[in-house]
DNA sequence: CTGCGATGTGTCTACGTAGTCACAATGAGC
DNA sequence: GCTCATTGTGACTACGTAGACACATCGCAG
């Protein structure tokens, strides 16, 4: 049924392994031989069998991304990854998680399929399971995941800079008060971010507390907006852990009368497409998910793989949007 | 180096076959066997080679999904898709494209892969192109792309009843005039959504001219909404051909000093979860998305794979928010 | 005690490719 | 006209698995 390379090779008077030549190392076969193969392969239809490519040569060219399944800002990074993938010839094997707990199941998977590679993507992931993720034969990169620090191959952005930037910039518009909004605790960025926010806006003798979302969702910013309403609890500025939290709390402070930026000002965290949107136009960190995406990519295939201790940290850049913008009357 | 079934079945102290039958066929098998079978693969760190599986059994268990790299409604398919692909223990490569010009490289690597079935998400393809994509020993199914009915296997919301239904709200609220502001002309859900709202709507004697919003984008809604800011063109109601259009349009009225729906009534189409965000609770049509995507698994994995013409139309609902609520003063 | 189906396991081979090796043909140098 | 390096091609085999087939063992009915 199938055409495989023998046929071609019969077609077109030659050995098959001429015809495996001409499809992986044109240059050993002579022009004259390559353009009778070819014409004999477009005639049958041939088109070569990645598998049994794969099993000789023990490439894939299949690399995997393990990602939360629900998520604004990793479906911007799996979009970068596969772009970046597909202009190397390659492709991109997706494994969505609902809960943490299964990504051991993804790499079950992972390992089976023999993938060139795995992108890492969840900040929640604990450091006793990361430490089970470092396998022999397996090319593993955290991506965004300050808690792989040491323990895997790891590309994020600098989230400690990025949340002083962002905290000077309020404290830059005269607050006196600030409050953050995390995500989950158990979120390694969400604590880096915290911890440079609060530390830059202590520099200025402003408190920040730290709240818990309970989520890395629009419907947990929205939430955690209702604790600000009472009226005497309002900060001056609020920081969002993620963009998508900043959007829930935006609309759950509007929704409660206040107005952004006009009672309190907000900030996120991702630059988000969403966050240049005119309805939030939300001041954040945007990260540069193309030079991430790149970095992964290149220490994945880097001939010189070190599964020891690579680490790449990249600057994201500040956008002002008109959530923080003062006085606008 | 890597582990064999050969190495497992020497520590097991079984042939090679046995090993493989734990793994693939266990009923095959006495309980003690494999129990002996699995202890030695677990000391030795045996993994299966699926690479080699699917050269032998001819199955990879891998779908593929052709997506537009960009896009909110793909996205939330793309994370139905493969959940529900996880479920049955298979897995999805993506082929993300920019232009629909480059679908048919996409095609060429799924021939390459020997994937199980492909998922074509694309509403711009045209026919002539579609054509092109049947393929002998390779099960295509078309998502959500009215198009290919006739042409490839299909699946889809019902777009014209939904367009209807939304008209049918909207005109309900009283109003005298409205237009469509759609996505491009060339996708042909685009065609058919504008059909069914304009049909409905001239039942009830009101016109609805088209408007092409140039992109499935947020930039192409908001850019629309210009048009209709010099006062005397203003309809009651503005359909949009899709939410992110919608969102675009709302925002750009908004900017514009209108209000919506105090001035405007606005609808979209797909039923994004941003949809139900408080900033903008927009009346949409919603998609049953699992609905779809396991009616187009199904028809994938169906035994009695017919290339010739099946076709599966989904009834959506419709989303009432703010958008559409009249005299809220 | 014989015959027979059910069950469990081993042997062998094919899936389709790419790399190793051998070898024929070609051209250059003297 | 000979040697020798270069180039192009063919024969062969391994990659790791699963299925076809053969066969041994066991229980059970007669």
């Amino acid at each position: 049924m199938r055409v495989t390379s023998h046929d071609v090779a019969a077609e077109a008077g030659v050995s098959q392994a001429t015809v495996a030549r001409v499809f992986s190392s044109p240059d050993k076969v002579a022009l004259a031989t390559q353009k009778r193969v070819r014409e004999a392969a477009a005639k049958l239809g041939y088109v070569p069998n990645a598998i049994a490519r794969s099993l000789k040569s023990q490439r894939t060219d299949i690399v995997g991304a393990v990602v939360p399944a629900k998520s604004e800002y990793w479906q911007d990074v799996l979009t970068a990854l596969s772009r970046s993938l597909a202009e190397q010839g390659k492709q991109l094997l997706l494994f969505p998680f609902a809960d943490a707990d299964h990504v051991e199941e993804a790499l079950d998977s992972v390992e089976q399929y023999r993938l060139d590679g795995l992108v890492l993507a969840s900040s929640t992931i604990r450091p006793e399971h990361l430490v089970r993720m470092r396998r022999p034969n397996l090319r593993v990169v955290a991506f965004n995941q300050p808690a792989a620090s040491g323990l895997l191959p790891l590309v994020m952005v600098d989230n400690d800079a990025g949340a002083r930037d962002l905290a000077e910039h309020v404290a830059a518009q005269g607050i006196r008060t600030a409050a953050f909004v995390g995500t989950v605790t158990s979120a390694s960025t969400d604590q880096i971010r915290y911890r440079g926010a609060a530390s830059a806006l202590a520099d200025r003798g402003i408190a920040c507390p730290y709240i818990e979302a309970g989520g890395f969702s629009y419907d947990a910013g929205y939430k955690a907006a209702a604790r600000f309403l009472d009226g005497a609890d309002l900060p001056d500025a609020v920081m969002g852990g993620s963009d998508e939290v900043a959007f829930g709390l935006i609309d759950g402070l509007r929704t409660g009368g206040l107005d952004v930026p006009g009672d309190v000002l907000v900030t996120g965290f991702d630059g988000l497409p969403q966050a240049s949107w005119a309805g939030y136009d939300l001041t954040t960190l945007v990260q540069p998910i193309e030079v991430l995406v790149d970095a992964t990519l290149a220490m994945i295939f880097d001939d010189a793989w070190d599964a020891a201790q690579s680490e790449r940290i990249v600057p994201g850049t500040l956008r002002e949007g008109m959530t923080t913008r003062r006085g606008n009357g």
